[in-house]
DNA sequence: GCCGTTTTCGGCCCGACTGTTTTCAGTCG
């Protein structure tokens, strides 16, 4: 069992013990339990068999990690089997219907023996639900609307997708002439790797007539809510969104706090407590004075009033970025004009969609002076991968390009080269000798167990001719669990042979995750963040990489392609 | 259940909105 497994375990036992009515507090801390699980960069499994001292990790205590042991140990949890007897697992799902908690969820499963979703819409329909003490007409029906969303509930956004929506918003709220300052805030601002809702701040001269504007967007499904300040609406396939209107000496106080994560809010206003201020999304207020704000016009005031330098929405996780803030050593981020080349792509000799020629112009015209050609090898048959033949072949084409062309633009011999199911490379070492740049990747056999993909992937990090792993997990958000590969291996074998990793861009890998980077960061182990692009277009997909490496906190000297294509290669050789 | 250079007990972030209520509980973020 992996860690992601383990925390998915312990998050539905807080699930079912908030159900059954138990101490919220206690709930919280199974949640808390799993959140720190799912950011280690060890395996729980390994710590445990090596007897280390789990209660060291901070929010795991001596019953979590007795959860764990018993988890790794059986399979199971015997606290979560016997409320399993009384209470069955589809009452979760109950939960994910908007407006229905765990208390009013219970009350459903305690009065009206409701289990699933099919029995709520039934029991809904025929008025049963308005009668309980609490519920009434308006409750129903809203339960009655909700059951088709918790049906596909647990689906967030890639970044990128929820991107295509603030743009449509930010652009509908531009022509409307109440609007003075706009900003989206949420898990958006912090370029989370998926998005729920949407959050927007605005500063009107009128609420009326830009909650009215919000209204008139062509994809509202429905106004869900609508208060003086708070508004909020459900858009046609697509998320839930929240207007705030908020008076400008609040906003930003209310940028801060909508902007989260709550971890770090939580954190926060734990600090302004302990100097008797009082942080929420009006402003910093004095204990001494309540009525009278401290800061809030500017995020930037928020957090001075605090004592802490203002903190980039991507590091906005309560994990260490407060303390920096307050000693001022913040990590100066990447950024995406830092990159200098992109060392991952396709073209039509297997299945990217423009030529060398082409990729190599779309890259000049944002800015890069190097690229590598990286199509793929032969074992990827379906991608019509490379043999050596035609590999060579490309070879020259490149070795001509690269003449012709009279600007200082560089186009690498790349490939990337299959990590074979059985181990070993697709190619022969005297062809991969003779690329500028070598990637290793796994393609097949990917639901291998721990042991074998991670020796697969190590046997292709002991080759002298690569030079890096992509996609090092595999992970596809949303839709792909990562291999079962020990990553702390992985990373042991690149920092003993000098080799990178791969940061693949592409907004639905986004893979190394932020915890896997910040641990290579730690190692010293160069990432290279690359976009796999398989068109010109596709280019543009490194600022996903870029936001992702951002809230690993990775500085532009983490990031080898930020450097000449000479000094990258000096970090390998 | 977790945590602790004031603590091993007593806290644990805080406000808006809704619906069901006649002063508040539940949900949400």
């Amino acid at each position: 069992m992996n860690n992601q497994q383990l925390a998915k375990q312990l998050e539905t036992l807080a699930d079912l013990l908030e159900f059954t009515g138990a101490n919220s507090f206690r709930t919280r801390a199974y949640r808390n339990g799993a959140r720190a699980i799912r950011q280690l960069t060890q395996s729980m499994e390994k710590l445990i068999a090596e007897n280390e001292d789990l209660t060291r990790i901070e929010g795991i205590g001596k019953s979590v990690a007795e959860k764990c042991q018993e988890l790794l140990a059986t399979g199971h949890l015997k606290q979560m089997e016997e409320i399993l007897q009384t209470v069955p697992r589809s009452v979760l799902d109950l939960l994910n219907v908007p407006k229905l908690g765990p208390k009013k969820a219970a009350a459903l499963f305690n009065e009206l023996q409701i289990t699933n979703l099919d029995q709520l819409k039934s029991a809904c329909e025929n008025n049963l639900v308005r009668g309980l003490a609490g519920f009434g007409e308006k409750t129903e029906a809203a339960i009655l609307a909700g059951i088709p969303i918790a049906a596909q509930a647990n689906a967030r956004m890639l970044w990128a997708e929820a991107d295509q929506f603030v743009e449509q918003l930010r652009s509908h709220f531009q022509k409307c002439p109440a609007v003075k300052r706009i900003e989206f805030a949420g898990s958006y601002r912090r370029c989370s790797e998926t998005v729920g809702d949407l959050d927007i701040l605005i500063v009107a001269k009128d609420v009326d007539e830009v909650m009215d504007w919000f209204a008139k967007v062509d994809s509202v499904a429905e106004v869900i809510a609508r208060g003086p300040t708070k508004m909020a609406v459900r858009l046609e396939n697509g998320p839930n969104v929240d207007l705030r209107v908020v008076p400008n000496e609040s906003f930003g106080a209310a940028l801060q706090y909508f902007t989260g994560s709550k971890e770090h809010n939580v954190a926060i206003r734990q600090r302004a407590k302990d100097r008797n201020l009082k942080v929420n999304e009006w402003g910093v207020f004095s204990d001494a004075d309540p009525e009278k704000s401290i800061a809030g016009t500017e995020e930037n005031d928020v957090y001075q009033s605090l004592g802490l330098t203002w903190i980039t929405p991507e590091l906005r996780e309560n994990r260490g970025e407060i303390e920096l803030a307050e000693k001022n050593q913040l990590p100066k981020l990447i950024e995406l004009k830092d990159i200098a080349g992109d060392l991952h792509m396709h073209t039509t000799a297997t299945d990217g969609s423009a030529t060398i020629e082409e990729m190599a112009e779309a890259a000049k015209a944002i800015g890069l002076h190097y690229i590598a050609i990286t199509d793929h090898s032969k074992r990827v048959s379906m991608a019509n991968g490379l043999n050596k033949k035609r590999l060579l072949e490309q070879w020259e084409e490149i070795d001509c390009l690269n003449e012709w062309m009279t600007d200082d633009f560089i186009i690498l011999k790349g490939i990337e080269c299959d990590i074979l199911e059985a181990g070993g490379m697709d190619l022969p070492d005297d062809v991969l000798e003779q690329a500028d740049w070598v990637i290793a990747s796994v393609h097949y056999g990917q639901n291998q167990p721990s042991e074998k993909i991670t020796q697969r992937i190590i046997g292709a990090i002991e080759n002298p001719f690569v030079s890096i792993i992509a996609h090092p997990t595999g992970r596809l958000i949303n839709s792909r669990p990562p291999y079962d590969v020990d990553m702390e291996a992985v990373m042991d074998a690149a920092v003993t042979h000098r080799k990178m990793l791969e940061l693949n861009a592409s907004p639905k890998r986004l893979d190394l995750n932020e915890f896997h980077l910040a641990a290579a960061k730690k190692r010293g182990i160069p990432i290279v963040i690359s976009t796999d692009a398989h068109h010109p277009h596709g280019l543009r997909a490194m600022r996903y990489g870029i936001q992702q490496a951002r809230r690993a906190g990775l500085e532009p000297k983490d990031v080898a392609n930020t450097r000449t294509w000479g000094d990258l290669k000096s970090l390998i050789l």
